[in-house]
RNA sequence: GGCGGCAUCGCCAAGUGGUAAGGCACGGGUUUGCAAAACCCGCAUCCCCGGUUCGAAUCCGGGUGCCGCCUCCA
């Protein structure tokens, strides 16, 4: 009846134990916001979703946080020998605009994707620009305890020689990183593993005062600053995509635990890659596709959402369009189930009862969800159940417990009842006309010219389907 | 070289000692003017070898293959 996730830190299975009783903090890595999130973004903020879900609906307070990343961030090394870019940087030049009006452009275009997958809104989405004072800050406790020291006219690097527990997370311990390193040292570096906190640039776009001089933030800085200030020092989850387990995560606990704010976070969750047609996807190699390219393709909000949480968050995933084709049309017969459902709800009472069944198949649901959110698990009790309710479909009040079964599932994976707000997509007024002629042609009984009406249509990608309430129609994809 | 993960039907995938969920595809059927949609029926012994056990996809040992991370990356 808890809640078990794999907790990175531990390397297994963990009940899911409140730091505060009746109440979770749960800190979500966000999006970067120089370009369009892709599939394999949202695959991540998912699991963020999810777990927000099961939490919701296992009746604690959840408080959750999710970071926006609106200061690009060079490497360390790509400082050292000067050949790299900012990205936010290069992308406003790029386009010759200002890199923070890139940066809320493509937020908001993650905000809008978000909405389109049916993400819950977090209760905090905090920018790193706004909160260079909590990082300066902390990066000046940092220095204070030793953890960290300045570099003349460079920045601030953090030691992490003074930092025993240094690996805990990835298990790159500086011994594992040294017997395998390939990276070349910068001698006002102590070490070659030691990590930027703030770095002085000139030359970049964004940059604020600090002790150290005027310069930017390092990368990993932030969520330290953010999650302690939004959650406090010790919280009970940080989620994800496994690329972030080392450096990104690695670092945060060496920053938070080293300016002393406790335990920091008690689960570690993190989702992986997700690759396209069995190859990697980043956005280096472009070959990704963003939410709104598959909208663009015919599937809507719900569809790719039922798509990127049927794999288990653990597994690696293989993206593809012909998957995405049958993930859309096992969700679609959940919804016809829905709407036969409400129709049937209003008929005469049969007086059958589906209670226990129901009931059964709601306990193993839930028992799926605990399990580490075994999506795939739950989809199969829904599947089963939706086609026992199926097979005879029930009336009254029996139709509306079905309801209310599907409704507790939709809770977690809102698929079902859930409304796409799709953009409007029209017809041609040639296809229009088609359409009309094809139904006077239906009603003189001319089957001839109305089947090759509905040919002409599907040369353009138009599926005509006759019901009893009328014909519809649907882009084929 | 270091750290970690995975291998179940054509494809995706659940399953953690008791005799293989579910989805897609496919075949057959009901329905339909014909289609589509919906519904019904059918469809696998779990990478290899050895071991433990009354019993293993599930545990142990050894192979083989695949993948991720090791300072851009969800």
């Amino acid at each position: 009846m808890t809640l078990r996730l794999w907790n990175t830190l531990e390397n297994k299975l963990v009940d899911l134990e409140p730091v505060t009783p009746g109440e979770i903090r749960m800190y979500n890595c966000g999006p970067t916001v120089y370009s369009d999130p892709h599939i394999g973004n949202f695959r991540s903020f998912l699991l963020g979703d999810l777990l927000r879900r099961a939490i919701d609906q296992r009746g604690l307070k959840t408080t959750q946080v999710m970071n926006i990343t609106d200061v690009g961030h060079f490497t360390i090394d790509d400082v050292a020998d000067a050949s790299g870019e900012d990205k936010l940087e290069k992308k406003a030049k790029e386009e010759g605009i200002d890199p923070f009006e890139i940066a809320r452009r493509y937020e908001q275009i993650f905000h809008d994707n978000a909405a389109l997958l049916h993400l819950r809104e977090a209760h905090q989405y905090p920018r790193a620009t706004e909160h260079i004072p909590e990082m300066i800050q902390m990066i000046e406790d940092l220095i204070e305890r030793g953890h960290a020291y300045p570099v003349d006219g460079v920045g601030v690097y953090y030691r992490v020689h003074s930092f025993e527990q240094y690996g805990c997370l990835s298990g790159n311990t500086l011994e594992n990183l040294e017997s395998g390193s390939r990276i070349a040292v910068d001698e006002r570096k102590e070490s070659a593993h030691d990590f930027a906190l703030w770095k002085i640039d000139d030359k970049h776009l964004m940059q604020w005062d600090s002790p150290w001089g005027r310069g930017f933030p390092g990368w990993h800085i932030e969520c330290s600053a953010m999650s302690l200030k939004y959650l406090g020092g010790t919280f009970d989850i940080h989620t994800g995509g496994e690329d972030n387990i080392f450096p990104h995560h690695e670092c945060e606990i060496a920053q938070s635990v080293g300016a002393g704010v406790g335990e920091f976070v008690r689960t570690w969750v993190h989702a992986r890659h997700l690759l396209v047609d069995g190859q990697k996807m980043s956005k280096s190699k472009g070959n990704f596709y963003t939410i709104n390219d598959l909208i663009e393709r015919g599937f809507s909000g719900h569809e790719i959402r039922y798509s990127l949480i049927s794999n288990h968050y653990r597994q690696p995933m293989n993206f593809t369009i012909e998957g995405m084709q049958g993930d859309a049309k096992a969700v679609g017969r959940l919804r016809a189930l829905r709407q036969r459902l409400e129709e049937a709800m209003n008929q005469d009472d049969e007086g059958t009862d589906l209670s226990e069944g129901l009931e059964a198949s709601r306990v193993q649901f839930d028992a799926c969800i605990d399990d580490d959110l075994n999506i795939s698990g739950a989809l199969g009790v829904v599947h089963d159940c939706a086609r026992a309710i199926g097979r005879d479909l029930p009336t009254g009040a029996a139709a509306r417990q079905s309801i209310d079964f599907l409704r507790h599932c939709d809770e977690i994976l809102a698929v079902i009842f859930v409304e796409d707000s799709a953009p409007d997509d029209v017809l041609t007024s040639e296809q229009q006309q088609w359409m009309q002629q094809r139904e006077a042609a239906r009603a003189a009984r001319d089957w001839a010219l109305a089947d090759q009406l509905r040919d002409r249509l599907l040369e353009q990608g138009i599926v005509i389907e006759d019901a009893e309430a009328g014909t519809s129609w649907s882009r084929q994809r």
